[in-house]
DNA sequence: GGAATGATGTACT
DNA sequence: GTACATCATTCCG
Protein backbone atom coordinates (compact mmCIF):
# COMPACT_ATOMS: atom_id res chain seq x y z
CA UNK A 1 0.00 0.00 0.00
CA UNK A 2 1.33 3.62 -0.95
CA UNK A 3 1.65 6.44 1.58
CA UNK A 4 -1.64 8.06 -0.58
CA UNK A 5 -3.89 4.93 -0.29
CA UNK A 6 -3.14 4.79 3.44
CA UNK A 7 -3.62 7.93 3.64
CA UNK A 8 -6.87 8.31 1.97
CA UNK A 9 -8.25 5.20 4.48
CA UNK A 10 -7.19 7.44 7.07
CA UNK A 11 -9.16 9.87 5.95
CA UNK A 12 -11.55 8.00 4.62
CA UNK A 13 -12.78 5.96 7.34
CA UNK A 14 -11.58 7.70 10.31
CA UNK A 15 -13.41 10.38 12.05
CA UNK A 16 -11.31 13.26 11.27
CA UNK A 17 -12.38 11.99 7.86
CA UNK A 18 -15.86 12.44 8.28
CA UNK A 19 -15.81 15.63 10.08
CA UNK A 20 -13.65 17.03 7.24
CA UNK A 21 -15.68 15.70 4.26
CA UNK A 22 -18.78 17.19 6.12
CA UNK A 23 -17.00 20.57 6.56
CA UNK A 24 -16.47 20.13 2.64
CA UNK A 25 -19.79 19.40 1.98
CA UNK A 26 -21.91 22.36 2.56
CA UNK A 27 -22.08 25.31 5.58
CA UNK A 28 -25.33 23.22 7.17
CA UNK A 29 -23.75 19.79 7.12
CA UNK A 30 -20.05 21.27 8.73
CA UNK A 31 -22.58 23.07 11.36
CA UNK A 32 -24.51 20.15 11.90
CA UNK A 33 -20.96 18.26 11.93
CA UNK A 34 -19.29 20.50 14.74
CA UNK A 35 -21.65 20.00 17.26
CA UNK A 36 -20.64 17.52 19.57
CA UNK A 37 -17.28 17.58 18.28
CA UNK A 38 -14.23 18.80 21.00
CA UNK A 39 -12.50 21.64 20.62
CA UNK A 40 -8.84 22.04 22.03
CA UNK A 41 -6.14 24.73 22.53
CA UNK A 42 -2.99 23.92 24.03
CA UNK A 43 -1.54 26.86 25.53
CA UNK A 44 2.41 26.66 27.11
CA UNK A 45 1.53 22.72 27.31
CA UNK A 46 -1.52 22.96 29.13
CA UNK A 47 -4.89 21.65 27.04
CA UNK A 48 -7.88 23.99 27.25
CA UNK A 49 -10.81 22.85 25.89
CA UNK A 50 -15.03 21.83 25.37
CA UNK A 51 -17.46 20.06 23.31
CA UNK A 52 -18.95 22.49 21.17
CA UNK A 53 -23.00 22.64 21.51
CA UNK A 54 -24.05 25.59 19.87
CA UNK A 55 -22.85 26.74 16.01
CA UNK A 56 -24.23 29.50 13.61
CA UNK A 57 -23.67 28.68 9.97
CA UNK A 58 -22.94 31.24 7.45
CA UNK A 59 -22.71 31.29 3.49
CA UNK A 60 -21.51 34.00 1.16
CA UNK A 61 -25.35 33.98 -0.45
CA UNK A 62 -26.36 35.29 3.12
CA UNK A 63 -26.96 39.40 3.76
CA UNK A 64 -25.76 38.68 7.53
CA UNK A 65 -22.76 36.62 6.35
CA UNK A 66 -19.10 38.75 6.48
CA UNK A 67 -18.84 37.02 2.95
CA UNK A 68 -21.57 38.63 1.33
CA UNK A 69 -19.61 41.25 -0.32
CA UNK A 70 -16.90 39.48 -1.37
CA UNK A 71 -13.64 38.29 -0.31
CA UNK A 72 -11.62 41.52 1.85
CA UNK A 73 -8.35 41.49 4.30
CA UNK A 74 -10.80 40.26 7.17
CA UNK A 75 -12.74 37.75 5.71
CA UNK A 76 -10.34 35.86 3.37
CA UNK A 77 -9.72 32.93 6.15
CA UNK A 78 -13.89 32.24 5.06
CA UNK A 79 -12.63 31.48 1.58
CA UNK A 80 -9.76 29.33 2.45
CA UNK A 81 -10.26 25.53 2.82
CA UNK A 82 -12.65 23.80 4.92
CA UNK A 83 -10.95 23.55 8.29
CA UNK A 84 -9.55 26.80 8.24
CA UNK A 85 -10.10 29.26 11.20
CA UNK A 86 -11.33 32.09 10.51
CA UNK A 87 -11.30 34.85 13.40
CA UNK A 88 -12.19 38.53 13.57
CA UNK A 89 -12.93 41.09 16.65
CA UNK A 90 -16.27 41.84 17.10
CA UNK A 91 -16.98 45.40 18.65
CA UNK A 92 -13.68 46.28 18.69
CA UNK A 93 -13.35 43.98 22.02
CA UNK A 94 -14.19 40.21 21.62
CA UNK A 95 -12.91 37.60 19.16
CA UNK A 96 -15.15 35.40 17.43
CA UNK A 97 -14.02 31.86 15.69
CA UNK A 98 -15.43 30.47 12.98
CA UNK A 99 -14.52 27.39 10.92
CA UNK A 100 -14.38 28.03 7.21
CA UNK A 101 -16.74 25.46 5.22
CA UNK A 102 -16.96 24.33 1.46
CA UNK A 103 -13.81 24.33 -1.21
CA UNK A 104 -11.57 27.22 -1.22
CA UNK A 105 -13.12 30.45 -2.77
CA UNK A 106 -17.27 29.88 -1.62
CA UNK A 107 -16.58 32.15 1.42
CA UNK A 108 -18.92 30.24 4.13
CA UNK A 109 -17.98 29.28 7.66
CA UNK A 110 -19.27 28.25 10.93
CA UNK A 111 -19.22 30.41 13.98
CA UNK A 112 -18.60 28.80 17.22
CA UNK A 113 -20.90 30.16 19.96
CA UNK A 114 -20.63 27.64 22.85
CA UNK A 115 -18.62 24.95 24.24
CA UNK A 116 -19.51 22.54 27.36
CA UNK A 117 -16.25 22.72 29.16
CA UNK A 118 -14.00 19.85 29.73
CA UNK A 119 -10.42 20.18 29.74
CA UNK A 120 -8.25 22.85 31.65
CA UNK A 121 -10.87 24.21 33.61
CA UNK A 122 -8.73 26.03 36.33
CA UNK A 123 -7.00 27.73 33.58
CA UNK A 124 -9.58 28.86 32.16
CA UNK A 125 -11.75 30.05 35.39
CA UNK A 126 -8.81 32.43 35.57
CA UNK A 127 -8.40 34.10 32.17
CA UNK A 128 -12.30 34.66 32.44
CA UNK A 129 -12.00 35.74 35.97
CA UNK A 130 -15.42 34.00 36.23
CA UNK A 131 -17.05 31.53 39.36
CA UNK A 132 -19.79 30.61 37.74
CA UNK A 133 -18.57 27.67 35.21
CA UNK A 134 -21.52 28.13 33.34
CA UNK A 135 -20.34 31.53 32.09
CA UNK A 136 -16.86 30.23 31.00
CA UNK A 137 -17.60 29.36 27.06
CA UNK A 138 -20.91 30.06 26.67
CA UNK A 139 -20.86 33.09 24.37
CA UNK A 140 -18.71 33.45 21.25
CA UNK A 141 -16.76 36.10 23.28
CA UNK A 142 -16.55 34.26 26.05
CA UNK A 143 -15.28 30.71 24.56
CA UNK A 144 -12.38 32.63 22.77
CA UNK A 145 -10.97 34.52 25.86
CA UNK A 146 -11.09 30.82 27.84
CA UNK A 147 -9.22 29.52 25.37
CA UNK A 148 -6.51 32.62 24.37
CA UNK A 149 -7.94 32.49 20.81
CA UNK A 150 -7.08 35.87 19.21
CA UNK A 151 -6.28 37.18 15.85
CA UNK A 152 -3.08 35.40 15.72
CA UNK A 153 -4.82 32.36 14.95
CA UNK A 154 -6.73 33.27 12.27
CA UNK A 155 -6.06 31.31 9.10
CA UNK A 156 -4.73 28.10 11.19
CA UNK A 157 -5.70 24.74 10.21
CA UNK A 158 -7.92 23.26 12.85
CA UNK A 159 -7.97 19.70 11.78
CA UNK A 160 -4.07 19.30 11.63
CA UNK A 161 -2.91 17.67 14.94
CA UNK A 162 0.07 20.00 15.18
CA UNK A 163 -1.65 23.06 15.12
CA UNK A 164 -2.49 24.69 18.56
CA UNK A 165 -6.03 24.99 18.26
CA UNK A 166 -7.87 21.86 16.58
CA UNK A 167 -11.30 20.14 16.31
CA UNK A 168 -11.50 16.13 17.79
CA UNK A 169 -14.51 14.66 16.34
CA UNK A 170 -17.10 13.18 19.20
CA UNK A 171 -19.81 11.17 18.77
CA UNK A 172 -22.49 12.02 16.91
CA UNK A 173 -24.92 13.74 18.85
CA UNK A 174 -28.76 13.32 18.10
CA UNK A 175 -30.84 15.75 19.33
CA UNK A 176 -29.68 18.67 17.82
CA UNK A 177 -31.85 21.69 17.35
CA UNK A 178 -32.13 24.53 14.87
CA UNK A 179 -32.94 27.64 16.06
CA UNK A 180 -33.02 31.42 14.49
CA UNK A 181 -29.43 32.95 14.69
CA UNK A 182 -28.45 35.35 17.44
CA UNK A 183 -27.37 38.91 17.47
CA UNK A 184 -27.96 39.79 13.33
CA UNK A 185 -30.29 42.15 12.08
CA UNK A 186 -30.90 40.71 8.23
CA UNK A 187 -31.77 37.16 7.68
CA UNK A 188 -33.05 36.85 11.12
CA UNK A 189 -36.26 34.00 10.42
CA UNK A 190 -33.56 31.62 9.07
CA UNK A 191 -33.17 28.49 10.96
CA UNK A 192 -28.96 28.09 10.84
CA UNK A 193 -28.03 27.78 14.75
CA UNK A 194 -27.70 24.89 15.35
CA UNK A 195 -27.78 23.29 19.23
CA UNK A 196 -27.41 20.97 21.73
CA UNK A 197 -31.17 20.78 22.59
CA UNK A 198 -31.02 21.55 26.12
CA UNK A 199 -27.54 21.75 27.12
CA UNK A 200 -27.38 24.23 30.00
CA UNK A 201 -24.17 25.37 28.35
CA UNK A 202 -25.89 27.36 25.53
CA UNK A 203 -25.66 31.29 25.39
CA UNK A 204 -28.14 33.44 25.81
CA UNK A 205 -30.58 34.97 23.70
CA UNK A 206 -30.20 38.77 24.02
C1' DG B 1 -10.26 61.22 5.01
C1' DG B 2 -14.29 60.47 7.96
C1' DA B 3 -18.41 58.33 9.78
C1' DA B 4 -21.16 54.45 10.72
C1' DT B 5 -21.49 49.81 12.13
C1' DG B 6 -21.48 45.60 14.46
C1' DA B 7 -22.14 37.34 14.29
C1' DT B 8 -20.86 40.99 22.26
C1' DG B 9 -20.23 41.04 27.27
C1' DT B 10 -20.72 43.30 31.56
C1' DA B 11 -22.38 46.37 34.92
C1' DC B 12 -25.84 48.85 36.72
C1' DT B 13 -30.84 50.54 37.57
C1' DG C 1 -34.20 46.29 30.59
C1' DT C 2 -30.69 49.76 29.27
C1' DA C 3 -26.15 51.83 28.89
C1' DC C 4 -21.72 51.61 27.35
C1' DA C 5 -16.94 50.12 26.43
C1' DT C 6 -13.95 50.12 22.21
C1' DC C 7 -11.89 49.47 17.36
C1' DA C 8 -11.16 47.04 12.84
C1' DT C 9 -13.44 47.16 8.80
C1' DT C 10 -16.35 48.89 5.52
C1' DC C 11 -18.60 52.21 2.94
C1' DC C 12 -19.46 56.79 1.56
C1' DG C 13 -18.22 61.30 -0.24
Amino acid sequence: MTLESADEVLRGEGALGRLEAALARSVTAGARALVGAELVRELDGVLLGGVIVEVEAYSARDPASHSYRGPTRRNRSMFAPPGTAYVYRSYGLHDCLNVACCASGVGSAVLIRALAPTRGLEVMRVRRSSVDDRLLCSGPGRLTQALAVGLALDGIDLLSGASPLRLVPGRRVRSVARTPRIGISRSRDELLRFTVAGSPWLSRAR
